[in-house]
RNA sequence: GCGCCCUUCGUCUAUCGGUUAGGACACCAGAUUUUCAUUCUGGGAAGAGGGGUUCGACUCCCCUAGGGCGUGCCA
């Protein structure tokens, strides 16, 4: 299959597999990647080497001959738990310029099989977080299409067939072990020094057993069989040949005991029915590729290309997280970052430029778009270089009646703008005490200091544990308003032994930048999550700075 | 622990084996500007370490180190 340039031709089949048994294995071997992505194909190997990017200068060439434009279907997919994340933008970004480049289509699926921790509050806000972004789609749970329903726990029963399918095959296992009994399992694994994994307790299960404990009721979810040798072999458009022994994939549940498919299974079943050409993703997923092509495979099915996007870091390093930066969509829109900044910020990842301007408009991106030469190591969100863009933007690309205009609509998003006067309305005497009494509900950057604490009368210490403690507890609320907030607040005061008032003192000086100012509830509401979030960890910082300082 | 992956200025990156290692953000200095910002000019700043291959290595190979992700009835 190779030549004496090094170049490998596809399909490569499928040599994985002689790790299961007959009995185990009865779908023929098939083509395992069907149509790269043009660029892609042929691979040119380094010799000995496992970097298997396309020679320069070649993949113009090669992307001629192989592109199959109007067929190209990608997909978003995000999950409704939690506030809209710029990781979820930034995958998202690239699924919809890689459509635009090449006249496909871009679809949005709503992946709620968590149904524990999905909600339809998040499921909106996503929906608006990424239409703020301008990213448009043409099938969703929204605006429907011919593959619908686009939201999974609609979806619910087409799995069913799939997974019996594959347990009709033989290929999956009904499994009774408790959560329980798998933590124990684990941990014990762990102890041991041995990577934690199904020991197979339930692979073997007679027939009859397994029917009489169903038909007893008893709670038990599907597995997947794994190969036992062997090593599964892939192509990633990114990262080029991987392969991945069997021996380190788990042997993943693919059904849950609500009956609700996990996302392996639903992503599986999804892409192909929606006929997803090319799955881009988050490069937290380049492990999970097995499981999802052997999914594939007990179907029958053909995979789509993979490509794994690297992650997006914090300044140490790690997957951006909330906790060490902001992570939400609506934390850049509520301080006053221009959608079209955020995207040509997020646009630059994709886009390696060597020389020239940087500002670029979503139509720019999508045409110096270069999914094919992609960096591999992940970036770190660096604001700094947000803000210049952003900068830019507002005093490059906007006219002065469409600079009011933004700045109008800025101001009033969330109707912020219409409760924060109706809260100061009974506070003033002349209009011009406004700005001083509502700015925190504005401003992007508080500038607290230790000053601002000085009318409070914990100690340094006491503020530290009470922004500890508040801020965690703050995360388990569902639903963000004034009156979750309160009730929150008053039970983290209650098991703190301290006095509301003691608690929300500190908070408002975090909140507001003042001892004296609107309501804290309201004003948290109004603020929203993600803000708040991060003026109690700016607050934190500072109060740990006075603690430290012995002030 | 195991599996996979990554590694050029502080940050994002360019370099198809031969360059004074280029650009951008940030930073510093100067100029313009009533102030500030903008703008302009200039400056400091990098190939993780060790072995190979080669006339020649940031570039190809190996090892080490560091880092990331994964290892869920989460996605």
């Amino acid at each position: 299959m190779s030549t004496k340039t090094g170049v490998i031709h596809f399909p490569l089949t499928c040599s994985m597999f002689y790790g299961l048994t007959r009995a185990d294995w009865n779908c023929p071997p098939i083509p395992l990647v069907r149509h790269p992505y043009g660029p892609f194909l042929p691979i040119k190997c380094a010799p000995g080497g496992r970097t298997c990017l396309p020679a320069r200068g070649e993949k113009h060439v090669k992307r001629a001959k192989t592109m199959t434009d109007s067929a190209v279907r990608v997909r978003i997919a995000p999950s409704p738990t939690g506030e809209p994340h710029v990781g979820t933008a930034y995958i998202a970004l690239f699924n919809y310029l890689f459509a635009k480049k090449h006249g496909g289509t871009f679809i949005l699926r709503i992946e709620d099989t968590d149904a524990t921790r999905s909600t339809p509050e998040f499921e909106q806000k996503v929906l608006d977080a990424l239409k703020w972004c301008g990213l448009e789609w043409s099938e969703g749970p929204d605006v429907g299409g011919p593959y619908g329903p686009y939201r999974q726990s609609d979806r619910k029963d087409i799995y069913l067939d799939y997974v019996r399918q594959i347990e009709k095959n033989g290929h999956g296992f009904r499994c009774f072990c408790t959560p329980e009994r798998l933590e124990k399992m684990r941990e014990a694994q762990r102890a041991a020094g041995k990577q934690p994994k199904y020991d197979g307790h339930c692979l073997t299960l007679s027939a009859e057993e397994v029917t009489r404990r169903v038909d007893a009721g008893e709670p038990h979810v599907v597995r997947m069989k794994i190969p036992t040798e062997g090593s599964c072999k892939f192509t990633d458009g990114v990262y080029g040949d991987v392969e991945i022994p069997w021996d380190s994939v788990d042997m993943q549940v693919l059904l849950k005991a609500d009956g609700m498919p996990t996302y392996h299974m639903a992503n599986v079943v999804d892409d192909y029915l929606m006929k997803i050409t090319h799955v881009a993703r988050g490069e937290e997923w380049l492990a999970s590729v097995p499981k999802h092509i052997l999914i594939y495979q007990y179907l029958g099915l053909t995979p789509p290309v993979f490509m794994h996007l690297s992650l997006m870091r914090n300044a140490d390093k790690s997957k951006l997280s909330k906790r060490k930066n902001p992570t939400s969509i609506s934390y850049y829109s509520a301080l006053g970052y221009l959608p079209e900044a955020l995207m040509n910020f997020l646009g630059l990842f994709f886009i390696q430029i060597a020389e020239g301007e940087e500002l670029m408009t979503m139509a720019e991106l999508a045409e110096k778009f270069d999914p094919d030469n992609l960096s591999k190591s992940g970036a770190i969100f660096d604001i700094q270089k947000l803000d210049w863009l952003n900068g830019r933007w507002i005093r490059e690309k906007l006219s002065d009646d469409e600079f009011l205009g933004r700045v109008l609509a800025w101001a009033s998003e969330n109707d912020r703008l219409k409760q924060g006067l109706k809260l100061s309305q009974s506070r003033i005497s002349k209009l011009g005490e406004l700005p001083a009494l509502a700015d925190f509900l504005l401003k992007s950057d508080l500038g607290l200091e230790p000053a601002a604490f000085a009318k409070i009368k914990s100690s340094p210490e006491e503020l530290v544990e009470i922004f500890n403690t508040v801020q965690p507890d703050l995360e388990k609320i569902l639903e963000w308003n004034k009156e979750t907030i309160e009730a929150e607040l008053r039970a983290i005061a209650d098991r703190m032994g301290k006095k509301l008032k003691v608690v929300l003192a500190p908070l408002f000086v975090a909140v507001s930048g003042s001892s004296r100012s609107l309501p804290l509830f309201d004003s948290m509401e109004l603020l929203g999550r993600s803000v708040v979030r991060q003026r109690l960890k700016v607050a934190g910082q500072v109060a740990a700075s006075m603690a430290g300082s012995g002030k």
